[in-house]
DNA sequence: GCTTGACCTAAAGTTACCTTGAGGTTGCAC
DNA sequence: GTGCAACCTCAAGGTAACTTTAGGTCAAGC
């Protein structure tokens, strides 16, 4: 752990094209656990850095902050992670994109038969509801996407 | 215009699942225009109810109150939507759809490479950034899914 | 040894999207 | 005509994800 290998926290900001701000708050919500100098500046790893493009990632993909870190909490704290530890993370995402893909198409679909029929302003339509059955105390369109 | 086709807000609320706040709220931000009783209470047209899933599900494709104004703004107000006119903001709405796709694939799609080559915990990978080079000024892997 | 930019903490502010609360009014059923 | 659920407004509160501000400290170059 050669000291050359240690970011203060400008530089962390620089590759990562986050805010110095972001990267402390991250450190307040325990998403990232840096060194500390003996006056009390941070330090972080190069792995740090993975770490950081992990969230924002995993964030573009819908995650709020609690949940990647819990994603985050598997990986090793204080030493770069390993091989395996990203790629079970990266199956885990894998999943996720999958899932929202998936329900991305079957909306898409819906929303197709909906042009085609025009249900959207008249009687019928899978992305709205059937026979307006919302009104008998259905659940509704709300949760077509569910 | 029959009376027995204006709801009223609790009404509405039952029918699209939304909390009676959530769409008084919807209408200071304008996105609904209910008419008003003598004694000043709100009443919908039934298509409200479609305009309202609409809402949802395009606030469920990642757009915002302010964007899906934008969208909804060409409706007609105070009249049923034709079916043209929904078919029109359906047909963008698919295209916000397609892009999400397309995004999330090529997204997948980087991903699985970095699974396979563990690149991320290594050195050089398509989803991180090539060769650090954010570290010599880039922008960083915050742009990867730009 | 001193200047200056990068760093520190703690608290308050910001935006989006709502909910909750207080205090009052309406309208339908009996 | 009276009771009461459902409605009204306006203001404040809540959460997520940050940024900004204020007031100070650190460390590297000259």
């Amino acid at each position: 752990m050669d000291k050359n290998d240690l970011l203060p926290i400008g530089e962390l900001a620089r590759r990562t094209g986050l805010a110095v701000s972001a990267i402390r708050f991250y450190e307040d919500k325990g998403l990232i656990s840096p060194f500390r100098t003996m006056g009390n500046q941070r330090r972080f790893l190069r792995s740090d850095i993975r770490r950081l493009s992990f969230i924002l990632i995993a964030q573009r993909l819908g995650l709020g902050l609690a949940e990647i870190e819990v994603e985050l909490s598997t990986l090793p704290q204080g030493r770069t992670p390993s091989l395996s530890d990203w790629q079970r993370i990266s199956r885990s995402m894998r999943g996720q994109i999958d899932k929202k893909i998936a329900l991305l198409t079957l909306t898409r679909r819906k929303l197709d038969e909906c042009i085609g029929c025009g249900c959207l302003s008249l009687q019928r339509c899978q992305l709205y509801n059937r026979d307006d059955r919302a009104g008998n105390g259905g659940p509704g369109p709300r949760f077509v996407l569910d």
